[in-house]
DNA sequence: TTGTAGGCGTTATCAG
DNA sequence: CTGATAACGCCTACAA
């Protein structure tokens, strides 16, 4: 077993010097056609591959982009990524994927690691507690791409995600509009972006129809255990208690359907539903859940676009921010009251 | 903005050589405390990390290990690329994730890049249609471990893997106790491992029980698109339609559902149900599915656990075959006759 | 125990 | 157009 071909050993087999193979690889500088021919012909005979550490060490950055998510266990991200990996292989980017598990700690790590790497970029789902970090990736020129939710702080960074403000305000609008009041919300924690639009768009509806906010029906859950369940029992438990609710955690649908069922509330006679996000599975359980979909092809797609512009330099400094629309999916979890 | 310090400046700032620095860095070789001291403290000073890809230039080796899931959208995947990066994490391993989407023309793209990387290790499930660089890999001393399922050819790989024909067995079992005679599996593609080895599980259960094997019950549907619910269809469709059914493929669960329910086939009264692979909303929908609980945390740990020790060199060169039992899970899809 | 120097595979600069 | 040659940052004999 002869260890891989180098660069060099296809320059003498095509007899020219490294650098016109490099040239012919990298479509930088002039070659002459019959070498160019050459040089194909012994990379093909060689079968040889340029190695990209090498690469990466001349050059300093690679083409590997970092992609940091909460966690895998929630169907929207592992779809996600599933759709980021795709997007990136068109464009011969590879993916080191790394997981926060909504843990500043954890994502503190990772981020040092993809430091080390000298990642050319990163998308990533951020905890909201790593500014320095984030920052000093961006300090360095990795370019760096929030999906799904943005950290305030960090008003520099791209950011791609749906329109969280006016699909939260839909959700909403589709409950008053069957005739309900008293409409619950639990959504993520107050201190991510997902987090406060959904709960604007909320508001925005519920202003809309003149109904007024009740504190005790907007409440926000962490993304990780089982607080979602909890807030809605103790929703549930009022002397008043909502007739519609609006799960927009989306790492808390299962939980909160869990207790729904486990304590026999009936959907959607005793209570209207609408959770985000639209899994494999909301239109398998009983009834079919009415749901926000997000499109996350397009959230993949707009991420790793991004990310790869950035790299090429292709871009304007000024940071973007992609929103693009969701889709309200109705189906038999929602009643007029 | 300086630039990142390197090995030589930490070696300069500790007054020391860089041979020193390299050596407390990798603990290889001596180092008088008083200077290990001072270049702790040059490190921490210049928050030095050490660029990864000069060091897979200079060894030849990474700590990168490829990760080339079927597809992120079947969250038995999703639930194990998430385990195997909590894994890899723990043991300073990084992962470089690709999909197949059950395609061998991209799981070829994808091994070919995966070469360049000069990953340290892989972790896979091999479609079972480029045997030729699988092996290349292996013949390239770059440790392979398949996981879930396995390539027949390929006999000198490791696999971690669930008992698949006892799984298979118990499931088939738990419906000839409950009077079921007329059984179909809905298995994987027979070149597959899991395709082959469930089937035989089935048969071996049947065996036991006397029962005859008739083949327009035995159907086995392709990993990707709908051919599932069409063979199902099929099985429903017959003079003598099974009363109990297993559905072995975890990627054709989902489609089998649906059609079900589009059928008003009522379960488990028309047809009781086991499905391998147990997933968070297995017990959301009505009723609750009966499955085989694949312990993905231990495939996870398993997998990881065997690539590291064999980066390390320090396995024997005999193939393991790591196989964990797997849970057999009782709820309310099936039902004595 | 320490330091020097060569090599890992590419890219890039700069004379021919 | 082409070809030496110097980086890139780290590891590792080998020498001291």
């Amino acid at each position: 077993m002869k260890k891989a071909a180098t660069i060099r050993d296809v320059a003498a087999h095509a007899g020219v010097s490294v650098s016109v193979v490099s040239r012919v690889l990298n479509g930088t500088g002039p070659v002459a056609p019959v070498k160019r021919a050459q040089v194909l012909d012994a990379i093909e005979e060689l079968a040889y591959r340029p190695r990209a550490a090498a690469r990466e060490l001349s050059q300093g950055r690679s083409e590997t982009i970092g992609l940091l998510l909460a966690d895998l266990t929630n169907p929207f991200f592992a779809r996600l990524a599933d759709r980021v990996v795709a997007e990136a292989r068109s464009r011969d980017l590879q993916i080191l994927l790394m997981t926060t598990q909504e843990d500043p700690h954890l994502e503190g790590q990772a981020l040092d690691t993809l430091l080390d790497r000298s990642v050319g970029g990163m998308i990533g789902t951020p905890t909201g507690h790593n500014t320095a970090r984030w920052e000093k990736l961006a300090a360095l020129d990795i370019p760096v791409v929030f999906v799904d939710r943005a950290v305030r702080e960090l008003d520099s960074v791209d950011v791609v995600s749906i329109e969280n403000v006016d699909s939260a305000a839909a959700a909403t609008r589709h409950l008053l509009e069957r005739g309900h009041t008293r409409i619950g919300i639990v959504s993520g924690p107050l201190d991510t972006t997902t987090g406060v639009e959904r709960v604007q768009g909320y508001e925005q509806a519920l202003r809309e129809h003149g109904v007024e906010r009740d504190d005790r029906l907007v409440r926000p859950a962490p993304f990780r255990g089982d607080r979602g369940a909890e807030v809605v029992a103790q929703m549930l438990a009022l002397d008043d208690p909502p007739t519609g609710l609006v799960v927009a955690n989306t790492a808390q649908v299962r939980v909160v359907l869990r207790m729904l069922a486990q304590a026999r509330i009936a959907i959607p006679d005793d209570l209207s539903l609408v959770v985000f996000d639209d899994n494999p599975w909301t239109e398998l359980i009983r009834p079919p859940l009415t749901a926000v979909r997000q499109p996350i092809d397009m959230l993949a797609l707009h991420s790793v676009e991004l990310v790869h512009a950035r790299m090429r330099q292709k871009l304007p400094p000024a940071p973007r921010r992609v929103r693009v629309a969701a889709e309200f999916v109705e189906r038999s979890s929602t009643a007029r009251i």
